[in-house]
DNA sequence: ACTATTTCTTAATCTAGGTTAATGCATAGG
DNA sequence: CCTATGCATTAACCTAGATTAAGAAATAGT
C-alpha cells in the first residue's frame, strides 16, 4: 500500500490490463469506464474523495474497465489481495451502490436517473463535463440537454 | 445459520423489510426483484444452486428488493453480520457479476443482452417463464418474443 | 490575445423497444 | 372433462431517446 500523486488525464488502468490494484481516493476525482465494440465510452462510476475505485472482475482476469484521472489526485494504491478486502463494510457499501444503479437503469427514465444523480452526487455535477454525466446515466449528451431543458420549463 | 426448506411461491423478503438475512441456495431456484412506482417488477437476479441472494443495502436499512422462491428449494439462511461476509471471495464474485450487468445495461442492445444471458445462464432459460427473462433483461415479454424471432430468422 | 479544439445546445429525423389489444396455448381447479 | 386464469406470440401504433448536422459557447495552447 503506497500513497501516490497523479495528474489530470493520467490513465491508471487500461482495459485488458491485469487487474491487481485498487485506488482509495484521498483528494481529487477519478472515474472508471468501459468501452463498447463501437468505441463508445460508458462511465461506470465516479470516485471523489473518500471513495474507492477498482475493477470488480476477479484479480486473475483482465480488467474490463479503464480508470483515469479527472482532477489531480492523491491516492492510496492498494494491492487487491490484502488491503482492500479487509474493509468489508466498504465493500458492502459498494455493493449497495451497484445494486441501486442496476435498479435505476432497469426501471427509471433518463429524467428520473438524472434527478437521482444530482440528489445523490450534487457536487459531482459541478465538477465534470455534461457529456460525462450523460455517459454515466447511459444516455447521449444531446438527450441530457433535452432533459435539463424540460426540467427548467417545469420548475 | 440454519438450513430451511421452502416451497415454490413462498416470499422470503418483502420490500421494506429489515434486511438482516441472506440465503445460500443448496438446491432449487430463487429470484430477487424490485418493484417500480408503476408496480412493475424488475428482476435483479436469479439464484440457482450454489448462488447466494441477499439485498445489498446496508443491514440497518429497509430492503429495496423482494426475494421469492421459483422452484422448491433448500437454503442456508445466514444472518448478515457474521456468516455471509466471511466468505470474501464470494462477495467479490458477486461484485463482478453486478459490474458486468451494469455494463451490459448501459452498452448492449436487447438482442445482445439476450445472447449474453443464454451464454452465461443456459440452464436458467429452461427453468423460468419467458416473461421473467424479459424482466431480467429490462425489456417487455413482447420485445423478447421479437428478439427470439429475429434470432431464428438469422441463424 | 487569438486561434484551434473541444463542449454544449438545438432542431430534424430515425429506430429500438414500449403499449395496447387480439389470438392461440397451457396449466390448474372444480 | 370443462372452464378459468395465466403465458406466449403477433401485429399496429406510439414514444423516449439515438443519430446526424450545425451553430454557439467555453477551454486550452501558442
Amino acid at each position: 500500500m503506497k500513497r501516490i500523486k497523479v495528474k489530470k488525464g493520467q490513465i491508471l488502468q487500461q482495459i485488458g490490463d491485469l487487474n491487481t490494484k485498487g485506488y482509495q481516493v484521498e483528494s481529487g476525482l477519478l472515474r472508471s469506464y468501459s468501452i463498447d465494440e463501437k468505441g463508445k465510452e460508458h462511465i461506470f462510476m465516479f470516485a471523489p474523495e473518500g471513495w474507492m475505485v477498482s475493477d470488480n472482475v476477479p484479480r486473475t482476469e483482465p480488467s474490463e474497465l479503464c480508470i483515469d484521472v479527472l482532477e489531480d489526485a492523491v491516492l492510496l494504491q492498494v494491492e487487491k489481495n490484502f488491503d482492500i478486502e479487509i474493509n468489508i463494510s466498504k465493500l458492502v457499501k459498494r455493493m449497495a451502490v451497484l445494486q441501486k444503479r442496476i435498479i435505476m437503469l432497469m426501471s427509471a427514465s433518463a429524467i428520473e436517473r438524472y434527478e437521482h444523480f444530482i440528489e445523490t452526487y450534487p457536487d459531482i455535477v459541478q465538477r465534470v463535463p455534461q457529456r460525462m454525466i450523460a455517459s454515466y446515466l447511459g444516455i447521449t449528451p444531446e438527450a441530457l440537454s433535452k432533459v435539463k431543458r424540460e426540467r427548467l420549463s417545469k420548475k
